[in-house]
Parts: structure tokens; C-alpha cells; sequence
DNA sequence: CTCACACTTCGTCATCCATCGAAGTGTGCA
DNA sequence: TGCACACTTCGATGGATGACGAAGTGTGAG
């Protein structure tokens, strides 16, 4: 029971649902996931780190870079069906398809952007 | 979002987790749940508003007693798939499965019982 | 109407948690 | 090696939450 505890509990806040969206089908870098959300970097470390320990989502280093997206078909069924969930309660969502249609843009800018001015500018 | 984030903060206590369990395939009447869980009446009502609330749990008022039960199938998808997920998630747990004795003994005691004398054990 | 009873709401307490900025850790480059 | 940079952990703060007992509300019977 704890392993769906502590799903139900990754899911219970609203920036963590929205992380999750955005990593449909998609890897980002921990800076992009800050510029979506706009918080500070220490609270956004910590959100991905609830997520990873839930098993609903994956990092991957690269050097100084942290990579996450959604685990694949080798996950817990508990897990994939968890956020097949997700993806069903949200279809239509207004504010899930305002932030997709904004990671777009933001996907555009240069990590090199991001991770430099990015932190300025927040 | 905000209904799905109710479901998700009212799946992220045990006892609201065991409660939903315990209703499967059942109705029980609050002096029940009450005795399984063995919290305060005013706990176990305050959880059973939260599982009402986020859609989880029907009630049904008959006179001085409620009776609880999980919602059909005209319930919305999410609510649906969300149950369906606890239920397989929880397949096999341990706990679950000895809360699952225990309930079968408690529903054999008389809920004039249980209402009368249980509130005194407890 | 009064009273017992089942339940709900309120107030309090201790614990948990999201957030921030500061401090710390690890990586990469000159 | 020193320094910049990306990230993580720490400490503090304010708000949220599960628990309890007390107080309040509604129902049913005499």
C-alpha cells in the first residue's frame, strides 16, 4: 500500500501533475521544467525527486544535466496504468493545453538560453 | 484538474485508502467503517466527507444512520478508472487482505452493536 | 416535548509539506 | 587548481492535514 500511497501522494499537487503532462512523449531538461513552472530551482529539484522516488518518472545525467521523462512499458503496471489515468482525467483540460501550447515555445528557446538567462529573468 | 487532484489528495491517507477497499462490492454503515478503523467517530466522518466530496463514495441517509458505498457505473470515467486502478494496484496486498477478514467478522456483529456498545470499546 | 442516539462541525495540537533563499555538492573547462 | 554552472540539500516559514474531544445538529421514540 505504500508504493500507491506515495503515487496518490505525488499526484496530490498541482505542479506535479503538471510536470507529468508535460513529459508526454517527450524528455525535458530540469531547466525547461523550471521555466514552465516559474518556480525556484530547489523546489523543482525536489518535486522531480518525489516523482522519480513514486516511480512516475525517470532521470537521466548528463554531466551537470538532469534529463526526465514519463518510464516506459517496463514500469509497474501499477504505474502505467496510473498514468494512462492521468492522460484520461485530463483529456480536455484547459489549463494542460495552455502549458502545452506554451512548452512549445519554450522548447524552442536554446538549453544554453535557459540555463543561462533563464535564472535571471526568473 | 481540481477534480483529479481531489481523487489524488484523497487517496493519500491509508485509512481513506482501506475505507475505499472495504467497500467493494458492499455497503457498510458508518459504524462500521468506524469499528475497522478504530478512530474517533469525528475522524472517520471528516474522511468519508473527503471521499464524498472527491466523488469516490455515495452516501445514503437512513434516518440517524449513513450508509456508504462505492459510486456505479454512472459515475464519471475518471472516478471509474480511478477505483479500478486502486483495486488492481492493491491486488495482493496484505493488509489488504486482512482487513478484508476482519470485515468479514465485523459484519456479523448486530449494528445495534456496534452503534450501541462499540462506540464504548473504542 | 424531552431525551437518547448517530452523526457533523469546531477548536486545538502535532506533524507534514510547498516554497524560498542559502549553503553544499558535483561537473566541466581553462 | 580555481571558477562557473547545474543541481541538491538544508533551514525557515506559513499553510494544510489527521487526530482527538467538545460542542452542535438532526432523527426517532416515548
Amino acid at each position: 500500500m505504500q508504493e500507491l500511497l506515495n503515487i496518490a501522494r505525488a499526484l496530490s499537487d498541482p505542479s506535479r501533475v503538471r510536470i507529468l503532462m508535460f513529459l508526454r512523449g517527450r524528455e525535458l531538461c530540469l531547466c525547461q521544467i523550471i521555466e514552465m513552472l516559474g518556480l525556484a530551482s530547489s523546489t523543482v529539484s525536489r518535486h522531480m525527486s518525489l516523482l522519480c522516488q513514486a516511480g512516475l518518472v525517470r532521470v537521466r545525467r548528463n554531466g551537470r544535466w538532469r534529463h526526465f521523462r514519463l518510464p516506459g512499458a517496463g514500469a509497474p503496471p501499477r504505474v502505467c496504468k496510473c498514468l494512462r489515468w492521468l492522460e484520461e482525467a485530463l483529456a480536455g483540460d484547459a489549463a494542460v493545453a495552455r502549458d502545452g501550447r506554451r512548452l512549445k515555445s519554450v522548447m524552442k528557446v536554446p538549453m544554453e538560453v535557459l540555463c543561462g538567462n533563464g535564472r535571471k529573468e526568473r
